[in-house]
DNA sequence: ATAGATGGCATTTTT
DNA sequence: TGCCATCTAT
């Protein structure tokens, strides 16, 4: 039997216990969240509830399923395996199995499965990112909006404002002239273009991600029907990450868990009204997706919207030592709105985490490869994750990395699947299920030459018409064309397992793929291997359609072998035995896109503390002086991040670069000794870095350290007793304030601050 | 009408 | 840099 009061501490056990009525679990990071909700499933299936009547919804699919198998391991350990000879009433083997776990958007889908939309009829397909800016450029084509005019946002930007406006629930002008003033010029057009889209999605039975969340909320507001039937199958709600809930999640979430619709709501609120039961369980110092309509305030108004809440707070912290608590605790003390967060852990003080401060970015990718590789001789590589800001930001890493052999995985960036072979795969996938996928059907058509867009709405509007012999034969005219068609009709007539449906999908199109993609079609054909391992799971093809369109399925790909390159928001509930944040510097982390409006800056802080809060015992973050920058013409300083400029010198230590590529520990002067020479023994360097760049450095003409030589300078330029002012290479001109013997100086270099530097990489400068 | 090519652009985060 | 959108020759 499970233990609940040996296995959870006290408010967790308060959590998986409170079965019934609204309850708000807030969770702080590393607090056990995950295991509360496991043993709370354990706890409402040990009490006699079906599992089949649990409703568990995550932020993403890989949550669900992380959770449902912890679950599921509990359960073994605990019950064993059934004993058939047994007389008693057999446990379940699998106790949870039945539980229903998803994001909302496939919950949505699979409701509105059942219960259509209005306005729709036939098959309902999911739109990914590709299938709405093509509506949009199809949309704007036919009403000639913006044509020419270099103004006019690109599809891309309309989707996104667009989105925004829907998720936050205002009108597309406000949302205009909130984030992008200077489009609202064409605020008119937009919105007729927005228009046409949703006349195009209707007609073509088309769903965006929005649209799922919207028209689920409207069946269920319109189709008594329909609420019953949700309400009547899903009678215990848990919503994880509820900070990320944007407020239609919310009002579904509250829906479905038997909280009246508004029009029924009696006017006083719902002071016995609600009979539901619903968990909330998130963390408002971790809201960090305001950016597409999610709303803190789900969180922080839950119990004044479902009365009779109870709150529990989880504030203890089982994932990281105590420096590295106190640093991310630091980096929310000085956030704007006062979060009552305060955790601690028994785990011990740990080591202190670094802030290490390379010269450039280029310099940074190394020393992090350089961090990887020695962390990787304690630790597995599926222990250590990088972190950034923006997926971009991990360029120069991916690049050393793979001169180095290192293999790793990236989430955030380009996904899996819109590579376009998948997606090529994917239309055939979704044509043998829905042969009206009309975005499905135009992938698939203009694979052969000849066919483009026109040829494809023509015969798509006449198989539409009615006339399917018709447009078989315009179909007929171009013999590629007419090949795939044959071959969707002999796969449809067949009762194919999703396994079998993929492997002759693929057998099919491989031909073409290696005609499209000379170049690197083995590895292509490798990745659609991986398709055929995800549809081993499903058993019904069109929930495997659905998935598809709506993940990342690499996600969920085998082992945690690999080191994790992420940005933070695909972290986002994940740890790691060690953790490294990349370019905290201005610009970059806080985003400039955040600088302009206080809570973009507030979601920012969020941000760095779900990123610190990631680690187990190592956090290195990384803060390199320049930054490479293109559109800059070459390397531009960079100031250090706020949120690390904040912190006291007391909760980390800090390595700095050297010229000679080396790190050392930073010397702070010691109070009352600022300037004291004589203390400088350099402490050992903590790594020394092999240059991965060569190239790179011989270029710049760089001396660089060989491995088993100590630096030894050459004849400094910078003579032992100059003083004035000197150039360096990317700081530009400095002051000379005090020598370091045998051979630095330290200088303080206007826009950067004091450094210290060899000298034999200075020049000296006419005062 | 299509396909291939050029040229211009901007570069946050995700279901 | 790589992605789009538009242009141009077929």
């Amino acid at each position: 039997m499970i233990d609940y009061e040996r296995d959870l501490n006290e408010a967790q056990f308060e959590a998986a216990a409170s079965t019934d009525g609204p309850l708000l679990v807030v969770a702080g990071a590393g607090s056990g969240k995950t295991r509360t909700i496991v043993y709370r499933l354990a706890y409402l299936v040990e009490s006699g509830i079906p599992a089949s009547s649990i409703l568990l919804l995550t932020f993403t699919r890989k949550a669900a399923v992380e959770m449902l198998e912890r679950a599921r391991r509990l359960a073994e350990h605990s019950y064993g395996l059934p004993k058939l000879s047994s007389s008693e009433p057999l446990l379940d083997p699998r106790p949870f199995a039945t539980v229903q776990g998803g994001t909302f958007h496939s919950y949505a889908y699979s409701i509105l499965r059942i219960f259509r939309p209005q306005g729709y009829s036939g098959n309902l397909t999911i739109m990914d990112n590709h299938d709405i800016l093509a509506a949009f450029q199809h949309c704007r084509e036919e009403l000639k909006i913006g044509k020419g005019d270099r103004s006019f946002p690109k599809n891309q930007t309309v989707n996104a404002l667009l989105s925004k406006s829907r998720n936050k629930e205002m009108p597309l002008e406000d949302a205009l002239r909130r984030d992008a003033p200077h489009l609202f010029m064409h605020h008119s057009a937009m919105e007729e273009l927005t228009a046409a889209y949703a006349r195009y999605k209707r007609e073509k039975s088309l769903l965006d991600y929005d649209d799922l969340l919207f028209s689920l909320e409207e069946v269920l507001l319109t189709r008594p029907e329909a609420l019953a039937y949700c309400r009547g199958r899903h009678k215990y709600i848990m919503v994880d990450e509820y900070q990320d809930t944007n407020p239609v999640q919310a009002r579904i979430a509250g829906l479905v868990a038997g909280l009246d619709p508004p029009a029924q709501r009696k006017p006083e609120g719902t002071p016995d009204g609600f009979r539901g039961n619903l968990m909330a369980v998130g963390d408002d110092a971790q809201s960090i997706y305001a950016f597409r309509g999610a709303d803190i305030r789900n969180i922080l108004d839950f119990p004044k919207i479902f009365k009779g809440t109870k709150i529990i707070r989880l504030e203890e912290n089982y994932r990281s030592t105590q420096h590295l608590l106190n640093l991310s605790n630091a980096v929310l003390e000085n956030a704007a709105e006062g979060y009552a967060k305060h955790l601690f852990t028994r785990r011990g003080d740990g080591l202190k985490p670094n802030i290490v401060r390379p010269l450039s970015d280029r310099s940074q990718a190394a020393h992090a490869a350089a961090r990887i590789i020695e962390l990787m001789r304690s630790h597995r590589p599926g222990d250590i994750a990088v972190l950034f800001r923006s997926g971009f930001h991990s360029f120069p890493l991916e690049v050393t990395l793979n001169k180095l052999g290192i293999a790793f995985k990236k989430y955030g960036g380009v996904r899996y699947t819109e590579a376009a072979h998948v997606r090529d795969v994917l239309s055939f996938l979704r044509l043998v299920l829905n042969p009206m996928d009309f975005t499905a059907f135009c992938r698939m058509a203009e694979l052969s030459r000849g066919v483009g867009v026109k040829t494809c709405l023509k015969i798509y509007q006449t198989a539409l018409s009615g006339d399917g012999e018709k447009a078989a034969e315009m179909a007929a005219r171009h013999p590629e064309l007419a090949g795939d068609l044959a071959f969707l009709e002999n796969a449809r007539r067949r009762e194919l397992t999703p396994v079998q449906l993929l492997t002759e999908i693929i057998e099919h199109y491989t031909p073409r793929m290696e005609l499209l993609y000379p170049d690197d079609y083995p590895r292509r054909a490798q990745g659609l291997e991986q398709l055929i391992q995800i549809a081993a799971a499903y058993k019904d093809p069109d929930l495997l359609a659905v998935d598809l369109s709506l993940e990342d399925p690499e996600n969920r790909e085998e082992g945690a072998e690999a080191l994790t390159l992420s940005t933070i928001h695909s972290a986002k509930g994940l740890e790691w035995n060690a953790v490294l944040i990349l370019d905290l510097v201005e610009e970059r982390f806080p985003s400039r896109h955040a600088m302009v409006r206080p809570e973009d800056y507030e979601e920012e802080r969020r941000l760095m503390y779900v990123a610190c809060t990631r680690a187990r015992t190592v956090l290195e973050l990384y803060v390199p002086s320049s930054l490479y920058d293109r559109s800059g013409g070459g390397t531009m300083p960079a100031s250090p991040s706020p949120f690390v400029r904040e912190l006291s010198p007391s909760l980390y230590r800090e390595l700095q670069e050297g010229w000679d590529g080396a790190l050392s520990e930073k010397r702070r002067p010691a109070p009352g000794n600022r300037l004291g020479g004589n203390d400088f023994s350099r402490p050992p360097p903590v790594s020394k870095i092999v240059d991965f760049h060569t190239h790179a450095a011989r270029n710049r003409s760089l001396p660089h350290e060989d491995d088993n030589a100590a630096a030894e300078p050459e004849a400094p330029p910078v003579g032992p007793d100059a003083c004035g002012f000197c150039r360096h290479r990317i700081f530009g001109r400095g002051k000379i304030v005090q020598h370091l013997p045998p051979d630095k100086v330290r200088v303080n270099f206007p826009g950067f601050g004091l450094k210290v530097i060899m000298a034999s990489y200075l020049s000296m400068e006419d005062g």
